[in-house]
DNA sequence: CATTATAGTTAGCCGACGCTTACTTGTCAA
DNA sequence: TTGACAAGTAAGCGTCGGCTAACTATAATG
């Protein structure tokens, strides 16, 4: 019953999404995401059975407490190995579209590796 | 009808597995992966499809041209995202888990700005 | 020679996760 | 008030890629 990857995606999606505005819906996240109504309502449905997503008073979209913490780990992690790639001379976009691939299937000793490097060498050289 | 993560772990297995020994069967890949012998019968039939794979006149599993220098080119991606992560400070084991699960994911320039990366900074400093 | 172990294949199941089609529900304007 | 559109959901399909069970074929062994 844990989240996958394509969970992650679904996560993340909506954590950017609430940065902007607090109205979130499911049609915003499939357009983001380019998938069909029916993918984001049953993805939707099973972060909110874990409890990671809940509906307002509104019927909008919000993460939980336990849903913000997880997906917000989730974007360190994008916005990490973006930088990391960045640094590495790889065009920005190219940077985040990888980051967004692979941020799923690293371990956790390889982005605190990851961070540290970004400390110690800072952003875009 | 393209390789797909699947289909490259199997070549790249046969690829390690080749250079040890000539003599490659499918439960040695199943073994290898740890996945059962219907799996392996499966994708390696469609690696034969696809004209990566082949069996040799013993009936042992060999690459074809094409299967070995497309499995070169996984495995190159492979030994270069493990020395990266090497490089940042990772354990060896874990560089190399993690080099396995995201080595399908990243694009061409990614991997250039690694591999000059590496060129640049060389093996575990 | 008969038995048994090993390798491969076939058939079919299952979960994950896209999709379309079609129904429901709520809002808004004629 | 009604008709239309937009959002959400239900039902069900397809592909991918694991799995087990069971069959076949071949090799080794008593």
């Amino acid at each position: 019953m844990t989240v996958r990857e394509s969970g992650e995606m679904y996560l993340e999606t909506l954590y950017i999404l609430s940065q902007k505005t607090s109205a979130v819906r499911g049609i915003d996240i499939g357009t983001h995401m380019g998938f069909s109504k029916p993918s984001v309502s049953r993805a939707i449905g099973l972060l909110k059975t874990q409890g990671l997503v809940q509906s307002n008073e509104q019927g909008y979209l919000e993460l939980t407490e336990a849903g913000r913490e997880k997906a917000a780990r989730i974007y360190e992690r994008h916005t990490l190995l973006t930088q990391l790639f960045i640094n590495l001379g790889v065009q920005e976009s190219v940077a985040a579209e990888d980051a967004c691939r692979i941020e799923h299937y690293l371990s956790e000793e390889t982005f605190e590796a990851i961070k540290e490097h970004i400390r110690r060498y800072g952003q875009k050289p």
